[in-house]
RNA sequence: GGCGCGGUGGCAGAGUGGUUAUGCAGCGGACUGCAACUCCGUGUACGCCGGUUCGAUUCCGACCCGCGCCUCCA
């Protein structure tokens, strides 16, 4: 079976079929660097990561590209407020979402272009576009003349009078057309900017993806991803300014994918909304592995609401998962030969149907608990691999069980300790010495398992 | 107003024109000094109303409800 993709642009899954079979090229949004990311913006990072680890399998290469966005009006105020450099800014917050991708973890992107390192590229869009009729300046702007592309719009399906209708801004006077978007902006002398044939000014926002992935990845792509709230304006306008700037004909990015939302009690998590969680927040009550198996848990397309309950039910799915391992620690995985039979790499295969190939873990776990031992080694490569594709179970148990999460509490040598006094107390036939002690370390976290091996223990 | 998504058992979440995943929680049992883990067993749910069909949760139509986008947003 081959991969199929939900294409939002046809709005139907299709076969994937690269452009170029030796090299297939990948680009995702990455953040706006003036804040910490919240869950939400953590959903797309580990959907397409989770893409790019299934792509690696098909493809020799895979060039997967994710930005920074270092320069926006956001992280102006944000230095502005805090009485900071802009680039200090974007520099500290850069750092936090790496580290934020590191505890998730997210392999590295083959490349993270900088819109502040890309200026060139971009002012040369511009040029052809303006060139070409499809953009022109009016008072310092450089706008995109929406009405010079006649399949403006096909992205996110709607018709320009649709989407002046509900229009909900209003018009800059300098617009010809008040769909128009803007190219260049003029900045302020205060305000960070780059000389251009246009005047002092800085990038539109759309800009800065479109001229990345012409000058990093070339003029068409396989596979532009991002959330689902960037569908219109964001990538309507980049495939606009993309699409008119090419050289030849075709579509610039093949398969557009999309991620639906994280809820927050039914509602869209949202800055402005204001009922977010930052992955920071978050780290300091669960692992990174957690959060990544409840943004899994759904596929990516369905909206996720995100809870308490749907963590609690993570971790309670991973320590399951990780207890099979555990108990095969000793085995040497047999790495497989070949996944195409195996029903998680299917499931994978079908528009990445985390939720089916999750199920499918269970059930390796479950056969390699009730294995032969003939049999271990090959489940555990199979349960390993399996979770190396969705960036899971990459831990030792050892680790997955005793290291706890922000606050230590009791130590492990304090653990071993009384465990040792309870094996005395057992031996002694004191079953209420032995019992208090494993009440007293449940209350702090840890709970001790009693098996014909001894006693092994584990953090909650 | 335009465009779009969704409503599945206590919870999460797949899927399918008929044998109705999976996990968590629950219940019964095995194991255990007692537990925990694990194993075995256990749950006839698909918003509402019509239609098509031998048969619909699945297809079609209407309706109700929720959510989203329409130039800040992952």
């Amino acid at each position: 079976m081959s991969l199929t993709l939900y294409n939002t642009r046809l709005r139907r899954k299709e076969v994937f079929q690269p452009l170029n079979p030796e090299r297939v090229t990948m680009y995702v949004c990455g953040p706006t660097v003036y804040n910490f990311i919240h869950i939400g913006n953590a959903r797309p990072a580990v959907v397409f990561d989770t893409l790019y680890r299934v792509l690696k399998t098909l493809y020799p290469e895979v060039v997967y590209a994710r930005n920074i966005t270092d320069i926006d009006d956001k992280i102006m105020k944000a230095a502005k407020d805090n009485n900071e450099s802009i680039a200090d800014v974007a520099e500290r917050f850069t750092q936090a979402y790496l580290e934020d991708m590191v505890s998730l973890n997210t392999l590295s992107p083959d490349m993270t272009p900088k819109a502040t390192e890309n200026l060139e590229p971009m002012q040369s869009m511009i040029a052809t576009l303006i060139e070409r009729g499809h953009a022109y300046e009016a008072e310092g702007h450089v706008l995109f003349a929406v009405q010079s592309m006649p399949d403006y719009g096909k992205l996110s399906n709607r018709s320009l009078e649709d989407m002046l209708d509900g229009a909900r801004v209003e018009v800059a006077p300098y617009k010809k057309y008040a769909g128009d978007f803007v190219l260049w902006k003029p900045s302020a002398e205060d305000e960070p900017g780059w000389d251009s044939p246009w005047g002092y000014g800085r990038p539109g926002w759309h800009l800065e993806c479109s001229a990345m992935i012409k000058a990093h990845l070339g003029d068409r792509i396989d596979i532009h991803g991002g959330g689902r709230d960037l569908i219109f304006p964001h990538h309507e306008n980049e495939r606009a300014q993309s699409c008119c700037s090419q050289h030849g004909e075709g579509e610039f990015v093949q398969y557009w994918m999309h991620n639906g939302y994280l809820n927050i009690d039914g509602e869209k998590m949202s800055k402005s909304l204001g009922n977010f969680r930052t992955v920071r927040d978050l780290l300091g009550q669960y692992k990174g592995e957690v959060l990544r198996f409840a943004l899994l848990s759904a596929q990516y397309r369905s909206e996720l609401d995100f809870s308490r309950e749907l963590l609690a039910q993570a971790k309670a799915s991973l320590d399951s998962l990780y207890t099979s391992l555990k108990e095969v620690d000793g085995v040497v995985a047999e790495a497989p030969q070949n996944l195409s039979d195996a029903p998680f790499y299917q499931a994978l295969l079908d528009d990445l149907n985390t939720p089916i190939a999750i199920a499918e873990l269970h059930q390796l776990a479950k056969a390699l608990n009730k294995a032969a031992d003939e049999e271990k080694p090959r489940l555990k490569g199979l349960l390993l691999k399996a979770g190396e594709l969705m960036g899971f179970l990459q831990e030792s148990p050892e680790q997955w069980f005793k290291q706890g999460v922000g606050e230590q509490g009791i130590s492990a040598e304090e653990v071993e300790a009384l465990i040792a006094e309870r094996v005395q107390a057992k031996k002694d036939r004191n079953f209420a010495r032995a019992d208090e002690i494993r009440e007293s370390l449940k209350a702090q976290g840890v709970v001790l398992e009693d098996s014909r091996e001894g006693t092994s223990w584990r953090r909650e």
